[in-house]
DNA sequence: GAGTGGTCTAGACCACCCA
DNA sequence: GGGTGGTCTAGACCACTCC
């Protein structure tokens, strides 16, 4: 009836999580038994728990089965992290975070200065004749020891050269704070949201199935009209879902 | 030295890629030459090209080969696809990006009445011993022809029931026009974004790779705090990016 | 008919877990 | 040591495209 075995295999493991035939953190049948029920080979039962992983409602264990996901706890993304009472109360984005999540933060930076790619030029709105030296800030974040983010800022060295900016701990309230001090007060923020499968090292670096889809954050900080930093943000979907509020003026 | 051998194949190809080796809309080398050139099986080529397809870099066509994918002509939706003065314009959200775009929209629309799971019950804000009947707006939306997204919106049925709102056309500036009209001035919209890979189905419907991610979408549009539409949005990750703007405060 | 991508099978090997 | 998930191979068949 279907026209792929692994498929067919899938929508019905699917169907009896769903209904609650497993509850969360059950140990679904092994491979050998649903070789046996479906009478298929290893490799397509295996095709069908790489989709049901992908979903993210399946979680394999090397050495003992596989088990249905429990629902983490999902980390939102609320209007006012940007917000500058939160900057001036000291907290970065992600601290802020942190804070709202109730789970511990930990972050590790790498500083560079590097020439922009056409990609980052564009974003930053360099011109071609101006100097394009930006500073890199490369961060991997991390919640309860677990990576959640990876970030990589760029900003342009005429704004951020010599400054705290270029130091791996940018002191209270982060970037946005010290762009501030540096008389550059932001107005507003692009951020444009995607997705795509991670690439096996992101995989790797963020712990999730390899066909399991991250999001990818493009951020743009403006003061004024003039863009000031551009951070390139991936994480893991399963752990974020980003919530945006939106006048309807 | 990788443990993985279609993770070598797929990184040395999107390395080739990205250098600009391969021209969008190139072909790539065939299974025969790739399996030769690696001394590898037939499916661990295809494992590899399934995994640059996820990533949205390559596009298999039956019986030709494999192709460097074309940038697609992004969709943005813009911070005031939701403003006031596209409804009064009378044009919906959706109709407002495809102007914007410049390509063309159709939109196929089937109205039911059902009762709410607790899901939307909870999105909605229903009482339990309120009435939970709810109107649902089930879209498929199509860019020249190509379906690109799937929205359900669900609507109280105290608030929608017997209107404009329960026929397949909502007249001139949509679903939120009409709400606005009955009384219901809207204030503000939530959007939560995540993303997931697709159910087979989705996919089938969506014309996308198996792997390929989306984006799931859930906005509540609300009349001063009170919500008056919950709609459940998925659309293909290669079709849309999605912007926000957010004041600095 | 030859070549292409896509799917499935049978069998093998590995690393891991647990009793 | 036996079971588990994960990966790879060799070979087969199918649908499709192009000549």
């Amino acid at each position: 009836m279907q026209m792929k075995a692994w498929v067919e295999i899938a929508d019905d493991l699917r169907g009896e999580i769903q209904r609650g035939d497993y509850a969360a953190g059950a140990r679904l049948p092994s491979g050998t038994e649903l070789m046996a029920r479906y009478g298929v080979a290893r490799q397509t039962v295996q095709n069908a728990m790489d989709q049901l992983q992908a979903e993210g409602l399946v979680l394999s264990v090397a050495g003992r089965g596989w088990y249905v996901s429990k629902q983490k706890t999902i980390v939102r993304l609320a209007r006012n992290r940007l917000s500058k009472a939160e900057r001036t109360a000291g907290r970065g984005t992600f601290m802020s975070d942190a804070a709202a999540g109730g789970w511990k933060p930990a972050v590790t930076v790498k500083v560079d200065r590097v020439e922009a790619t056409s990609e980052i030029a564009e974003y930053l709105e360099l011109a071609p004749d101006a100097p394009q030296e930006v500073v890199v800030r490369d961060r991997i974040m991390r919640a309860d020891g677990e990576v959640v983010q990876l970030a990589r800022s760029y900003l342009p060295a005429s704004i951020a050269g010599g400054t705290q900016l270029e130091e791996t701990d940018t002191g209270p309230g982060g970037t946005y704070a010290r762009l501030e001090e540096l008389g550059y007060p932001l107005s507003h923020f692009t951020e444009m949201v995607s997705a795509r499968a991670p690439r096996p090292r992101e995989a790797d670096i963020l712990q999730v199935p390899y066909g399991f889809p991250i999001l990818n954050v493009v951020r743009i900080a403006y003061s004024n009209d003039l863009p000031v930093e551009v951070n390139l943000m991936v994480m893991s979907s399963e752990r974020y879902h980003l919530v945006y509020q939106i006048d309807a003026q």
